[in-house]
RNA sequence: GCGGACGUGGCGGAAUUGGCAGACGCGAUGGACUUAGGAUCCAUUGGGCAACCAUGCAGGUUCGAUUCCUGUCGUCCGCACCA
């Protein structure tokens, strides 16, 4: 079959027909198939692209097929650093080449013939979607979950701007790799943090991989502890953040984060130089090391004394850069017999260790950081670890003193980025009304053309006057507005609401559609987005919720993530190792379909693996047998009566058992077993077809089972395979084949017997054998004979349709 | 250090609730057809002559363990001075 021309006939045959645009009126049969929307590059569809939007959509058709109303959309993720960098290395501006692009992505994308509802396309870097993310920093502000506040900021060098704590990798852009700086600068945040909790909570009840939650469980950090109130000599006062109040008798020191207020504040005269000397140091160590847990534990004492609150013991103050001042209060109780770096510190400052946890086991190593029971802790002596926490807190409740306290990891979102090529913060800023909201009716803030956007660490937009030279929506006056544009991920946090309503000009999206068209049923794409994309995407759902817009709780009810293709070599594909497999290539040669089916079945679809050349030449024989096949059955006459003898049950129970199977792997993308089964149900087919005395119109029925089956693996192929079997309408309209449960009855099965749970022989039984049939009929077979002669069943069991065992003393 | 996985033939990978380990395919070997074969078809293919032995290793639970439990080794991924 000429498979190039197979496709385009069909490709605009399914155009013609809208065979795959989303029909509203079947709304309560809707299905919601999500694949992560692309970022439209300039080179070709990568197998990564393939494997996630191919195999997605066969599952997609198999849904479809199985009854439900499928909306499968597809979009551009299309604002972004890359577009703006090929900008500034090429001159071509970043609209002109993320459009081109995008067009060249469509093409591609519809040539793979997936079943993607094109009307509900959306790219993020267009006005009519970019208003909507406007409007949302809009309601975010309105709804005190955008705010703006000065704070040491991720700064990446290269690409001159600031970065989201989710952004950073190992002390380094994610993006680029370059050492990331902090920076104190005033910038707009998502409060995430007062949905921390749900966040959290709400993890349990989703269909999500477990890793994946665990990520986000470990991200989002939520601790339970107290905060305790230490005050100085001098009056001031302060809290620290800990989960080991049971250990509060045991602190010798406490240390500040170098950036706490209180260190400049409390430092005394004689000890201000070497502080000062310490902060800058500290300031000029990078991240990375900073960040390292086997780096020496350095500090330096600031003169200042507090007042352990339970005790009144006077513990000295220390500035130390293994406190983190974005944690908890920037501030810690040392305790070093009972925490490893506070034990470090110690050691090295010659600080003293008291002991006020006994271990239960005897030992007296130190540091001993398990729970235990307290001593040298006055009326909480004997205490366990678990008790005293509480009774402590409670007690210095009582004095106002402290409290119980809960701290998360998670930090508030980052969203202003000092670059050109994303939607524009809605804000002015004016000298008397100070930060003023863009009135809703005058959105969306146009992103000018005409800019210069070579980096130099300020906004771009900053430099365009007629941009930023504004009137105050509120008293009129001259003002300016926000330079600033969104973090990429905000355009994709709610892209997803956007699809099914993508042409709505009054609001982002109509809640009454979108409560009937939400939660997406599957969502798939790769985990790298575990602890960005996912999360904030549901931030946003539930801040939307919130505000009364949607009434679900979870953007993504189903979520699976694919796994990666690595090259022939077993390694990562990349340029530099030259090992990188190129779809095109295969494409031309095989056809999308059977490259499809190669990676629906030569992988486990999660965990991905090792591309294998002669692998796909194995599914094209199997296309073409298939190909054989149908052409010979279409020949045949169609089914009339006849007599059910031996064979023809076994082509039917083969028939069933690939239904029912091929059903159940493509409902749990077990991909590769689908196909496996499929290649089986043709096995079984030839075989019958082969026969003398064979039902033609049988063979003919079950082909048609067989296309069917087939068509989401290989939609082009099936489709004109399903015409070659003479039907004018799609296979895609067709019903999902159903098995007959008595097909799959058989008149006899084969069960093992084992002897002392070894099998012996095997032995055959009329499937709706008894105990004492089965029993029998074991006995009498001659090996079972042999092993328990002169022995004695003390056991006999039997699992149904399995074996039986004897057991024999 | 913490968290999550994973470990099965020469290879990719199967195995429903604990029930005949190795489905399906690749590769390999032998054969048929053929001027030819890198096409197609057929057969064999975990090891061992066999009893048996085999799911990283060592135990445990069970009539029975790839599957459950404990320990251990190894690989991968994520987080990491989070108090």
């Amino acid at each position: 079959m000429d498979m190039k021309s197979v496709e385009i006939k069909w490709q605009n045959k399914w155009e013609k027909d809208k065979l795959y645009t989303f029909n509203k009126k079947n709304i309560d049969k809707k299905f919601y198939c999500l694949e992560m929307f692309s970022y439209p590059s300039a080179s070709k569809l990568h197998l990564g692209h393939w494997y996630n939007y191919g195999l997605t959509d066969s599952f997609a058709r198999y849904k479809k097929m199985k009854g439900f109303e499928v909306f499968e959309p597809m979009g551009f993720d299309a604002f972004g650093l890359p577009a703006e960098n090929y900008a500034i290395k090429t001159g071509v501006h970043p609209e002109t080449s993320t459009l081109s692009n995008i067009e060249t992505m469509e093409k591609q994308l519809k040539a793979m013939g997936a079943m993607f509802d094109w009307n509900a396309e959306i790219k993020t870097c267009m006005p009519d979607y970019y208003k909507w993310t406007q409007w949302l920093f809009l309601k975010l502000y309105e709804n005190g979950l955008a705010y703006r506040k000065e704070a040491p900021v991720n700064w990446c060098p290269s690409c001159n701007t600031v970065l989201a704590n989710e952004q950073v990798v190992d002390g380094c852009c994610e993006r680029c790799g370059t050492q990331v700086i902090k920076r104190n600068l005033t910038q707009w945040f998502f409060k995430i943090t007062a949905y921390a909790d749900e966040l959290l909570e709400k993890l349990d009840e989703l269909d999500w991989p477990e890793k994946t939650k665990a990520m986000q469980r470990n991200w989002i950090g939520k601790s339970y502890g107290g905060e305790i109130t230490f005050e100085t000599e001098s009056g001031d006062k302060f809290n620290v953040f800990t989960t080991r109040a049971d250990t509060l008798f045991g602190v010798t020191f406490v240390a500040l984060a170098p950036e706490h207020p209180l260190v400049q504040k409390l430092t005394t005269n004689d000890r201000k130089e070497a502080v000062q000397k310490y902060i800058e140091d500290t300031s000029k160590t990078d991240e990375i090391e900073r960040l390292s847990t086997a780096r020496e534990k350095t500090g330096v004492f600031i003169g200042a004394y507090a007042i352990n609150p339970v005790n009144g013991k006077k513990v000295p103050i220390y500035a130390a850069d293994y406190v983190l001042y974005s944690y908890g209060t920037g501030a810690v109780m040392g305790v070093a017999a009972h925490d490893e770096r506070d034990y470090k510190f110690a050691q090295k400052y010659d600080l003293p260790i008291s002991v006020v946890i006994r271990d239960p086991n005897g030992g007296n190593k130190l540091p001993y950081t398990e729970d235990g029971y307290l001593i040298n802790s006055l009326e909480f002596d004997g205490l366990s670890s678990e008790e005293a926490r509480k009774a402590i807190l409670n007690r210095l409740n009582s004095e106002m003193k402290g409290n119980h306290k809960i701290n998360y990891r998670l930090r508030d979102w980052l969203v202003s980025r000092q670059r050109y090529w994303g939607a524009p913060i809605p804000m002015i800023h004016c000298e008397k009304c100070g930060t003023v909201p863009v009135p809703y009716k005058d959105l969306p803030v146009l992103l000018p053309k005409d800019v210069e956007f070579k980096p130099d660490g300020k906004s771009p937009l900053a430099k365009c006057e007629s941009f930023m030279n504004v009137k105050c929506p509120k008293c009129g006056g001259e003002a300016r507005r926000d330079p600033d544009t969104l973090d990429t991920f905000v355009c994709s946090s709610w892209y997803y609401l956007r699809y099914p309503d993508n042409k709505n000009e009054d609001m982002p999206f109509d809640p009454e559609v979108i409560n009937q068209m939400l939660p997406v049923d599957k969502y798939v794409g790769g985990p790298e987005h575990a602890c960005m994309h996912l999360l904030y995407a549901r931030f946003i759902t539930k801040a939307l919720r919130d505000m009364g817009y949607l009434k679900f709780d979870e953007p993504f009810k189903s979520l699976t993530h694919q796994g990666i293709i690595l090259g022939p070599d077993g390694f990562r594909m990349s340029k530099s190792r030259g090992n990188v497999v190129s779809p095109d290539t295969y494409i031309d040669t095989y056809g999308s379909d059977v490259f499809r089916m190669y990676l629906m079945f030569g992988f486990d679809y999660t965990a991905g693996g090792p591309w294998d050349d002669n692998g796909i030449k194995s599914i094209a024989k199997f296309t073409e047998k298939i190909e054989r096949l149908v052409v010979k059955a279409s020949s045949y006459k169609p089914l009339a009566d006849f007599e059910k003898g031996e064979d023809e049950k076994a082509l039917l129970f083969a028939e069933a058992y690939a239904i029912k199977n091929v059903d159940r792997d493509m409902n749990s993308f077990s991909f590769n077993t689908a196909i496996a089964r499929l290649m089986e149900f043709v096995t079984a087919i030839y075989k019958y077809d082969a026969l003398e005395n064979k039902n033609e119109g049988l063979v003919l029925k079950t082909v048609e089972t067989l296309v069917l089956l087939l068509a989401p693996c290989a939609p082009h192929f099936a489709e004109e395979l399903w015409s070659i079997l003479g039907n004018k309408k799609s296979v895609f309209l067709q019903a999902y084949p159903v098995f007959d449960e008595s097909a799959l009855v058989k008149d006899e099965i084969e069960l093992a017997v084992q002897i002392n749970s070894k099998v012996k022989c095997k032995i055959v039984v009329p499937s709706n054998a008894d105990d004492e049939l089965i029993k029998s009929t074991a006995l009498l077979n001659q090996n079972v004979e042999k092993s328990i002669e002169g022995k004695q069943i003390v056991k006999t069991i039997i699992v149904k349709g399995r074996l039986v065992n004897f057991i024999v003393k």
